[in-house]
DNA sequence: AACCTGACCTGATCGC
DNA sequence: TGCGATCAGGTCAGGT
């Protein structure tokens, strides 16, 4: 799930199911899931009462404000998910963590709804969840928010600026493109979505890009997020069920996991490389090695 | 600084 | 069918 468009789209639905809800209890099944404090009695006794009040994205980081200026961090990486569920689900095989959460009665309202969950699930373990005191800056607990590049929907996110961050590097664009540093969020599926409609070939040295390719990958890479997030990413469209449900762009992805398919633009065979230990998917033909200048 | 590799994990699928 | 190899949407530490 997790890169841009999916936190994103988990970010979406954790605002408009938690907002509101109160944390009263909690179960840690794996202990390095939590990544801050050391010990899980810890992070549950520091999560009990506290409130949802808004959630951001950094990146691939979800942050969510609490109560008394208290944050709660959370990374999915390869294959975490947060699911908003009915606190009497079964858990299953993978679930790492369990916030118990009640609705808060602001007003005289009666309390209609069953308890509900917000839970942790995760495959491979490398997902990682912080808690943040008020009393600490987030990125002193949440490390890896240091040395984050700019999102790629920040106005100052320009054509100039991804070329002064290329022009930094002779590794393989596809790569950069990976590196967090360089723009906030993108991951293996949307590099290679970024270079198919930007036409460039993934092994090309990023800082041997025209200008003209650095202003159509620029375009490309914030199309290609735009289109995730407009199609609920590639797992999750919805918090309102209890299951994470897929979203649909892999199914207009045009190059992603496509080997051996036909180009949707050319017809060439889409190839498979291995690009700094990635999976890279392109088109032969559509992004040539050359690099031609022009517009796009 | 830039760049590379391996490590962290579990589970599904590939290839002979 | 069996079984080792490879692959999976991501970082991070440690080395050159």
């Amino acid at each position: 799930m997790p890169e841009l468009p999916e936190v994103e789209t988990v970010r979406i639905g954790l605002n408009q199911n938690t907002l509101g809800w109160q944390i009263e209890g909690g179960e840690v099944l794996l202990p390095r899931a939590i990544a801050y404090p050391d010990h899980p009695e810890a992070f549950l006794a520091a999560m009990l009462g506290q409130e949802f009040t808004e959630w951001q994205r950094r990146g691939k980081y979800l942050i969510a404000s609490l109560s008394k200026g208290h944050k709660l961090g959370v990374h999915l990486r390869m294959t975490g998910s947060l699911l908003w569920c009915d606190r009497h689900e079964p858990v299953g095989k993978h679930t790492r963590v369990r916030l118990f959460v009640k609705e808060k009665t602001s007003s005289k309202k009666q309390k209609t709804s069953h308890p509900k969950e917000l839970r942790f699930d995760d495959q491979r373990t490398f997902g990682k969840v912080w808690w943040v005191p008020s009393d600490q800056p987030t990125e002193s607990v949440i490390t890896g928010l240091q040395k984050l590049g700019l999102e790629p929907f920040d106005p100052e996110f320009t054509p100039a600026h991804l070329s002064t961050k290329l022009s930094r590097s002779g590794r393989p664009i596809k790569t950069v493109l990976l590196d967090q540093e360089i723009v906030a969020g993108i991951g293996n599926i949307y590099a290679d979505e970024s270079l198919f409609l930007s036409k460039i070939h993934p092994q090309l040295p990023a800082n041997s890009l025209t200008s003209a390719q650095v202003e159509a990958l620029h375009q490309a890479i914030i199309r290609a997020l735009s289109d995730g997030i407009a199609k609920g990413g590639t797992t999750f469209s919805s918090f309102q069920n209890i299951a994470g449900i897929k979203g649909n762009y892999i199914d207009t992805a045009w190059v992603f996991r496509r080997t051996g398919q036909p180009c949707n633009i050319c017809g060439t065979t889409i190839i498979r490389i291995k690009l700094g230990g990635r999976s890279t998917h392109f088109c032969p033909q559509c992004q040539s090695a050359i690099a031609k200048d022009g517009k796009n």
